[in-house]
DNA sequence: CATGAATGAGGTTTCATTCAT
DNA sequence: AATGAATGAAACCTCATTCAT
């Protein structure tokens, strides 16, 4: 009779989501073995079941924090035509700002570690992620806006795509950094991006 | 006679020296006090007679890392109605860019180290240091030559600054993120960038 | 067969034995993490598996050293009315004398450490253990013996149960202090203590 | 023409001071070469201008906490045969308790440091001091007083400094090292402690 | 799959002491 | 007499990892 596996899922997600709150809680030199098992409540060892080593681990995390990334682009491009494409594109950067903000400090902490940083340098690489897609989605959005007029043909939809999403990115980080909003808050200055990107509406 | 005292270099900056070194190549996490005092040569204990712990010390070291920062800004300042304007603001992001190239592992690191990060934070604040600085040395320039007629004066100053800004940021942790070049390279980047957010020349 | 598991002495009772041995011979001073892993013939990491740091460790310590000295006082409750009353309290004394005599240096020790002694403090104190208890012991066991009329009844019973823990004590401080036994030898002075106290037999 | 040496008396006693409060509020082990230095506000190396060493130094302090204790036995003496015995017996170890409560802390932190307290054990035998003296000065006061018929000449005048001594010094220790005052207030026992050793007034 | 004990290397910091100035 | 920089040893503790059970 077979034997359902009814409970799994378990461990190693769980693990990997101690990490993950361990490394915006307390930095990534606060994940150590120690408090991620301590926080998932098993034994240090038990790590080493899931993951060949910290490194493996923490790579696993941070493959685990990206995926919500794509969410807004897919909501993007199928509103290319629909509503007012300010809003649309003051929409697409709010998603963007937010990921940011979450994933700014992971990233940045991976400059303190050179050789986590190297492999996931490597596991961006070869399968080819990186913020270019993001940028790119933003950029075949405003082409397409374009191309139905409602977006000034004048534009340089490569830039523009540049300017939001490194406007979005400076913010995030600039905000965790000094763990102090920045002025104007960021529903206005959404806007005022947009405007000044591409075009007053 | 007097007596020159030509080698006063004197172990505190060289320690500050071999910190930042340190932290270039190895990351922060591996700016420890034992690879300090090895790297120049002197035994730990000596680290304490300059240095109340190692979180002062790499305090220090941040605070000595930031000056250079100042001269691009200066220079502009100085330059309002000479040259082009592009050329100008081109010669002050370059500045900017090369400037977050070299602190960009930096500060990321910082996230690893919230206690670090926090005192780094206290230490910013209470000097008003921080990039608004720079953001809004920019927008007087943009401002001045406004006035002057040389830059469209339908654009936003403000918003011109920002733009100009987190470009600069962006392109400088993307790079270093990914020890890889951007394209186009950044002397390119930095021409249609300038045209893009103060007008075509 | 049932395995025997006959060497589970377990490093934890080893660990504390040989942190009593060296606070014997060396002083608190020299009861290190360090010194009790090369005695115990171990990794200093591996006190911390047992203890969460050198203090838990010390407290850990100084508790199992303190259960034996009940036992002088089990028997001293059970001799009331048989032998002499003078026979019965100089075995009594005589053990806390000897008691006194290992755990003075010990308790002295604390002195130099505070916070140790602050701990130690608290644990007595919430567990109601101290030196009350011993004279009170002593008290009961004179009032018995004066109501068996045994123990002249003019006797403060109390006071002279602080009496003879008192110059116990005193003696065996001073002998360990100076490492050099007073005049007259113990046997003779516990007889003459117990006449000047509870009478002449 | 006499050089006059006014300022003197300075820093050797600034340091032993130093050095005992630190000892009295830190324990042995808070008393470190930094520490004195800080307190005092002078450099470490100074410290080895007047001392050869740590040890010395802290020789050199116990030597001079001493000396006030002879006070309590001169009075004594003196009141042989004025006042009642009583009041006198009760002043004395009123002092000695006193005394006591200063010492025990210092005199029991030794047995943290056993070479410091072989050198100490040294110092006070070549000196033949020790609290014997203390307790040879209240015997001789008692035996003067049996002579004048003040005090009951049954009582074993020996046996009953020794008393007198231990309990002052059991409270003393007791007191200091669970940091409370005992039951009843040493003004009462004070009094029922000489009732019980030399009788009722 | 999981544990708990163990480890060796390395972390930061403090110590008493020396010595050129 | 005094300093301040320096040191080597040693303090306590934490790390990632292994392995028998």
């Amino acid at each position: 009779m077979a034997k359902e596996r009814p409970k799994k899922t378990n461990r190693r997600s769980e693990i990997l989501r101690a990490a993950e709150e361990l490394m915006v809680t307390q930095g990534l030199t606060g994940v150590t073995t120690r408090k991620i098992s301590e926080a998932v409540g098993c034994s240090e060892g038990a790590l080493y079941v899931h993951f060949k080593g910290r490194l493996e681990l923490l790579l696993a995390m941070l493959e685990e924090s990206l995926p919500n990334m794509l969410n807004p682009f897919q909501t993007l491009q199928e509103s290319v035509g629909r509503n007012s494409p300010h809003a649309n594109l003051e929409m697409a950067i709010t998603g963007i700002y937010r990921f940011q903000g979450r994933v700014a400090p992971l990233f940045g902490s991976l400059f303190a570690e050179p050789k986590l940083l190297e492999a996931y340098r490597k596991y961006l690489t070869t399968r080819d992620k990186g913020p270019h897609l993001a940028i790119a989605a933003l950029e075949r959005y405003i082409a397409a806006e374009q191309k139905l007029g409602r977006i000034n043909k004048q534009i340089d939809a490569k830039m523009s795509a540049h300017l939001l999403m490194s406007s979005s990115f400076f913010r995030a980080f600039v905000e965790h950094f000094f763990d102090r909003p920045m002025q104007p808050p960021w529903s206005k200055f959404a806007k005022e991006l947009v405007a000044a990107v591409v075009g007053e509406p």
